[in-house]
DNA sequence: ATAGTACGACTGACCAGTCGGTCGGCAAAA
DNA sequence: TTTTGCCGACCGACTGGTCAGTCGTACTAT
């Protein structure tokens, strides 16, 4: 982390500039193969300038790392905040939300799985630790929607964590092979399913009942027949 | 792939040979970080010689990878294919030998994210229709098994074919987290706790009700609190 | 002037892939 | 049986190209 100087804003404004750019490198043509010539052409500077903001091409990877989680966790964060009290719409609202952002960043998936094998293989213990603050941060949230589901009786007893980190698993699986799928089917679908599944196995028989008919309906239409948008398609009805 | 001389079974064996050395090294170090010298090393042969059975070090790396997904098809297929008939019986078998694959092979997880950003970004399809190819086997495997299930009134009406893929997902999802968590739980009790959740939600009533102690108890114990031994615990009743 | 900032040509290390040479084994000749 | 000659598997020093990171210069603002 070289000097700091001029005015704080200005640094950290150039610098998350520079984290930008590299987001969309790294995205495209993965760690190794993006030089930092690219990056430093993407964001419209020298590549001597990118060392005045980070010392080494490990450095900067983790900082874009970082930026990402932070995103993730900040609007997952938010949804649930927006919901609070309704446990039903907070799930509702963190399914869409991780939906979105997946989608929207279906193209960074490979650096993900960079990321990923970087975190396991790394001396560095940061990128491990901060994969496992964000399932703590994400499996607390999940958690506390689960125990509040059981609460007002329309899940039956679970344990709250196992779940939470199972859901955690379950999305990421997920999003993977719909990726590795060549998004070939509807996401949102693709969720639609999973919720019916475990929603048909978790909800108490009172609230199943009610909605027997849409889950039957989920389950047995699937999702691989999906009017196949790799995105966009916002509401699918 | 250069020329193929002496008799066919020493080149196969020679092959191998370099395969099987490569796939520890690239598992240790990361394809980028493994030099071809490492392999020859592990192989106990000269760096030349390699060149002698694999054009270029991505052709030694498909082959790794195609060695892999031969394997976990041909363990799965098989475990599929001793049960045949007995739908539940096989549905254990399949998860057993996953179960087993992976923690066999909890040390190749970074290789196999590499794997897949890899296939996710190269021009070369070889290793999508790789993988595609794959959960299409597995898939009908599972979609298999699904539709004796509901024929045999086991469970609720489902699309098979998107509950097969969904699993396959799933199964992924729960591994990679497992690793993530640095195997800090035990993996069986995680498949466990995700087969009641599903198994609640598609066992037609009848099952459920024969089960219900068995699934209460799993989903409330969770798999968190596990007893954390990496792998080694065949049966941990 | 001068301190802070930007730059990009340059350097040194690194490594995939090459290629000329070695050597063990085998078969034909002696 | 021994000698000679050949073959091709094997080897690893070397090459050519690449790129992270450096550093002397230039620019800008005050």
């Amino acid at each position: 982390m070289p000097r700091r100087p001029q005015s704080e804003a200005a640094w950290a404004a150039k610098r998350q500039q520079i984290i930008t750019a590299a987001i969309g490198e790294f995205a495209r043509r993965g760690f190794h193969a993006t030089k930092m010539e690219h990056i430093a052409d993407a964001a419209g500077i020298g590549k001597g300038t990118i060392y005045e903001y980070f010392a080494t091409k490990d450095e900067l990877f983790l900082a874009v790392y970082d930026y990402w989680m932070d995103t993730y966790e900040a609007a997952m964060q938010r949804a649930a905040d927006e919901h609070r009290g309704d446990p039903l719409a907070t799930a509702d609202a963190l399914i869409e939300t991780a939906i979105a952002f997946y989608q929207e960043h279906a193209a960074y998936a490979p650096i993900l799985l960079e990321f990923w094998a970087h975190a396991l293989r790394s001396d560095d213990p940061h990128f491990l630790e901060r994969i496992q603050q964000m399932k703590q941060t994400l499996g607390a949230i999940g958690a506390r929607v689960a125990s509040e589901l059981i609460a007002s009786g329309a899940f039956r007893k679970v344990d709250t964590a196992s779940f939470a980190q199972l859901e955690l698993g379950i999305s990421d699986g997920i999003f993977l092979h719909w990726v590795l799928d060549g998004q070939r089917y509807n996401l949102h679908d693709a969720y639609r399913f999973r919720q019916a599944v475990i929603g048909a196995g978790l909800m108490r028989p009172m609230l199943r009942r009610m909605l027997e008919s849409k889950i039957t309906k989920r389950l047995t239409s699937g999702f691989l027949n999906s009017n196949a948008p790799g995105a966009r398609s916002k509401r699918s009805r």
